[in-house]
DNA sequence: CTATATAGCTGACCATCGGTCATTTCAATC
DNA sequence: GATTGAAATGACCGATGGTCAGCTATATAG
């Protein structure tokens, strides 16, 4: 009655069946990072993990629907060790700081959020889709309450912040998922347009823009 | 010694081979708006223009390198068509809303230039690469110059506004990307939630945000 | 006007992808 | 041990982007 499956045991209770569909997220998101998004293979994963490809395709019904998957549970992760790390009474620049770095920290969160909406949720069921909106909304719930302490704003205007860095912390990190051009011979003009996208300052001077904005729009909220 | 090349001649000089490269580029264009990035294929491209699949590959070195050009060609068109639209002493506000409703009027360029990055700048040649940012480097230019004029800012603080504004476009227009769920059943707070990411306005007001905000910052730049 | 050489063009071919489903096999129950 | 139902399998399918040896149109030479 063990609840433990090894691997080459069948997932026949509804426990066991849990416990398999974690084992292939904790390997699919162990893969995803090693590979990166586009060179990630259904059929390289069902290898890495001892399962056949057909196995895959029980516990999730596309390949989006496991990214998907992912993607939710980084969104928790990463919202909980956010809101560890924030502190009563914060600048808006370390505020900004701290979303960012521990955004950038888990390599998960970026890279399946910039491609939620153009890649992802397309190839997903609608009920599946749903519920991971609700996910959403309910992780903006949770920050924009420690937000509207942190920042000492309302909290319509918390709301605003949280909404509004999700939108700039896509903007801002699309130029990390760029080809890595360390070591390749650039001309200068280009070297400096690649320093001046630097993801983390174009974050954060605009994050403080936001926020201070949004501060200043007093009590009306249009 | 005419430089038309019909369909089933050979284009032999550099003038004709231009031309049906030209001539690609049109076509793949309509059929990108057709479709979507996603369902595009070369091979429906080559049949669509009457050529054979390997011709494409003459000219373009692969899929993306195909995008690249067209991205930069859509930078550059909608670039003019901003600039026309542009006057002097505009509000920040005017401004933005300009900004936003060329940008969407032109089919072609936000999808290509939220995918740029992470996908199409990914199995380009390095020079082509290059050669592609010195188009964007030199429509920045372009732009700031325009841009210091019509927010009566200086020529620094109207390349700061020019490069974020891209990066908040690539944010803001995020949430039109995702599937159509028009006529699907939502709960209400899904509907209200993908209300409150209408990209329009989500745009325009942290872009209002933001040029206040380096409006704001006086002299010093940082 | 014909022969030759050049190079634009072709499409069968390749590896690989996501996804399917008839079949096999395991383990809980009788 | 026999039965049975569901988990697991992997050959198979229709695509994809990309290649390249061979074909053929055409500019030029004789």
């Amino acid at each position: 009655m063990s609840s433990v499956v090894a691997i080459n045991q069948r997932a026949r209770s509804l426990e066991q069946k849990a416990l398999r569909r974690r084992a292939v997220l904790q390997v699919a998101e162990t893969y995803l990072l090693e590979v990166g998004y586009e060179a990630f293979s259904m059929s390289k994963l069902a290898k890495k993990i001892g399962l056949a490809k057909g196995t895959l395709y029980l516990y999730f019904q596309t390949r989006e629907e496991l990214f998907l998957t992912l993607y939710d549970q980084s969104l928790i992760r990463w919202s909980q060790t956010f809101i560890d790390e924030l502190s009563d009474s914060m600048t808006s620049k370390a505020y900004s700081q701290n979303l960012f770095s521990t955004a950038s920290a888990d390599g998960t969160f970026v890279p399946l959020l910039i491609r939620l909406e153009h890649m992802i949720e397309h190839n997903v069921a609608i009920p599946r889709l749903i519920s991971s909106k609700q996910v959403f909304i309910n992780q903006v719930e949770v920050l924009a309450e420690v937000t509207s302490n942190s920042l000492r704003l309302s909290k319509a205007q918390a709301i605003e912040v949280v909404k509004t860095m999700g939108v700039l912390l896509i903007g801002a990190t699309q130029g990390d998922q760029g080809p890595s051009l360390d070591h390749e011979e650039l001309p200068e003009d280009v070297q400096n347009l690649i320093v001046s996208f630097s993801s983390e300052p174009l974050f954060v001077k605009n994050a403080v823009r936001i926020i201070e904005g949004i501060r200043a729009e007093a009590g009306s909220n249009i």
